[in-house]
DNA sequence: GAGAATACATACGGAAGCGTATGGTAAGGA
DNA sequence: TCCTTACCATACGCTTCCGTATGTATTCTC
């Protein structure tokens, strides 16, 4: 990251960033307005228009900030490339379980109509399904095989959500346990 | 529907609600507006504030007129009752590779900050839910295989096509009978 | 401690959107 | 034929948003 040094009362470009996302998690895209975002800063346009050309510009910088954050996370799911695919499918339904899904969402809901955006999701995307593809390839699996099971991860976790299910993690873990059993299962 | 009688060269109510539905599909919810949509119609504002109160109202009609044709929707999959859950729910994978989800895809963005969406979605998911639950429990099941195996089901669909997953209808087959094989194999 | 660079404020013109008010026109019943 | 109802156009005031131009204050640099 570009290492603003962030002086007292004045704005960094990544706060601008930053908080751009959080608006479109919690108010959509309607809220990604050049006045709307300088209010919710405490400043006026004149801070928003020194960092960014233009609103479009901003937009397409939020959508390099997310992608920054993917890879931080993906690094942050580290699992022990010594320890058997079971156990690293295991570990990444435990991680998927425990993720904040609430910024992919609002991406996602976002890309569908932003070009940039859905390029963006579109790359994270093959990123997590070719890993999953891989460890059932790993496990035995053919490749036909291998990429239905990892879309049957992936595209659960995102339909799961999508939708916005919501339940206790306890629920979520026996329910997990159930579905690791399946996937992993040989005819 | 309440069948309004068109005549020549004035819009109807529902045509208004239909036009609006494929403006949210194919321009997402930001064409929604009063005056873009007049312009889409070729008319003016007068015509709109005939027929809706506010934008607002025209929007809730709009999440009615869609829930109006989930219901044909789910008329027009009229699996045999007579016939074995297997077989029903084979008929259901291949309901759902034929069915257009774009106006599903739109409808749930929109429903993310749109309480109103919001409650007719959840409505629309929690009936197919169940009824590819009772799918499962009719096969034996035990009550939460049969719910996992249901959102197995639903999840796939709607990730599927929230990622934007285009595919040819054989290679889509292909993975279907994979999935169908899985899923209805008991341990 | 004077100048340059950085970060923000203020003020403007213009587009787009909302909703209201009111006028116009075609079709149908009496 | 006249009157009503249904449907649409036009015109208005208001708000929100955009982007630019320019002024001001703070910090860095030397």
């Amino acid at each position: 990251m570009t290492e603003t040094k962030q002086k007292a009362g004045r704005l960094s470009r990544e706060i601008w960033l930053a908080e751009g996302l959080r608006a479109l998690v919690d108010s959509g895209l309607s809220e990604l307005k050049v006045e709307r975002m300088a209010r919710r800063l405490k400043v006026t346009k004149g801070s928003f228009y020194w960092h960014f050309k233009d609103n479009n510009a901003y937009l397409n910088d939020i959508v390099d900030y997310w992608l920054d954050l993917q890879e931080d996370i993906v690094l942050n799911f580290k699992a022990d490339p010594d320890s058997k695919p079971e156990q690293r499918l295991w570990d990444l339904l435990e991680f998927i379980r425990n993720k904040d899904s609430s910024t992919d969402v609002a991406i996602r809901a976002w890309a569908r109509f932003n070009p940039y955006a859905s390029k963006a999701v579109g790359q994270v995307d093959k990123t997590r399904l070719v890993y999953c593809q891989n460890l059932f390839t790993e496990m035995g699996f053919s490749k036909d095989e291998s990429i239905l099971r990892a879309r049957m991860i992936y595209f659960y976790q995102v339909g799961e959500y999508t939708i916005g299910l919501s339940e206790s993690k306890n629920r979520r873990l026996k329910l997990d346990k159930l579905r690791y059993e399946q996937l992993i299962r040989k005819k």
